[in-house]
DNA sequence: AATTGTACCTGTCAGC
DNA sequence: TGCTGACAGGTACAAT
């Protein structure tokens, strides 16, 4: 489901609703969504109940929850993965598949829904959890003002990878993912099969402010909801309708008519115009 | 080093 | 009305 901008509306949502908030219970109808370390429930339970949340932050597609007592506690939604903040008054949600629920001190219980249990759970201590591969080994996050021309350009320049490959490579950029590259390719007029090292200075530089933009502007929408993606009240996002090229085959492309093609690059779908992004 | 296929999962939809 | 296959915001891993 989520990519950044889905991502950071949950945690900025959840930073309003949840922070300072107490786990007081849990319940886990899925337990192999727990990825580190090899616990239970029950021990899953012990190490969470009781602890405050502290603050939720965002790295990449992955949401940290900083617990009392030092505790780091990181979930991955993949692609059906929810939050949903529900009233302790009915507990009977109509989002049918939460497999894991922490019931706050306030009565309300935030549940994390997921269609497919792709999602993906992380916990323990702050330094232990942190220094696991998959966190250590991102890549820089495209709207930090510190990912300027000439580090995007090192980034990409000297691999001999499809560029729609290297967008969505977590340890190269975080954060991307097929709709935001295909988005950002179409907006810079880049043919998404092209090679890293044969793209010029000119395209990188338009390239890395479409992702900037592309991304600045669907979290102002507060992400996509191609289908699943809903946000911790249970409200979609805007950004969907206002995409410009992705998921769009057949259609005419926005800017000259000509009708928008899908591939496949590594088993994913890409989307472009066969006229505007030549190659 | 980069690519390809497979695995993890469920739901939906088009086509027969 | 079934059935089958393709496809869906993702990533890890093994084989080539």
């Amino acid at each position: 489901m989520p990519e950044l901008p889905e991502v950071q509306t949950i945690v900025d949502d959840l930073n309003r609703q949840v922070r300072g908030r107490r786990i007081v219970g849990i319940a886990l109808d899925w337990p192999k969504m727990i990825q580190y370390p090899a616990i239970n429930k029950r021990q899953f339970a012990v190490l969470t109940c009781g602890r405050k949340i502290l603050r939720v932050e965002r790295r990449g597609k992955y949401i940290k929850f900083y617990l009392s007592g030092n505790i780091l506690m990181i979930i991955h939604p993949k692609m059906t993965g929810r939050f949903l903040l529900e009233n302790g008054e009915k507990p009977e949600t109509n989002y049918r598949h939460s497999h894991l629920k922490f019931y706050l001190d306030n009565s309300k219980i935030l549940a994390f829904s997921d269609v497919r249990k792709l999602g993906k759970v992380w916990i323990g201590k702050i330094a232990e959890v942190e220094n696991l591969a998959n966190f250590k080994n991102l890549g820089p996050e495209p709207l930090n003002k510190s990912l300027n021309l000439s580090k995007f350009i090192k980034l990409i320049q000297f691999k001999k990878r499809k560029i729609k490959q290297l967008l969505m490579d977590q340890t190269v950029i975080a954060g991307i993912g097929n709709i935001y590259s295909d988005e950002a390719l179409w907006l810079s007029k880049i043919y998404p099969l092209t090679l890293s090292q044969d793209l010029t200075k000119i395209q990188l530089k338009t390239l890395l402010r479409a992702i900037k933009s592309v991304l600045k502007k669907s979290l102002k929408l507060r992400g996509s909801s191609m289908r699943d993606y809903r946000d911790i009240v249970g409200n979609q996002g805007n950004y969907y309708e206002q995409r410009l090229v992705y998921h769009r085959e057949g259609e005419p492309c926005l800017r000259c008519g000509t009708k928008i093609r899908r591939i496949k690059i590594g088993g994913r779908s890409a989307h472009y115009c066969p006229q505007c992004q030549y190659h």
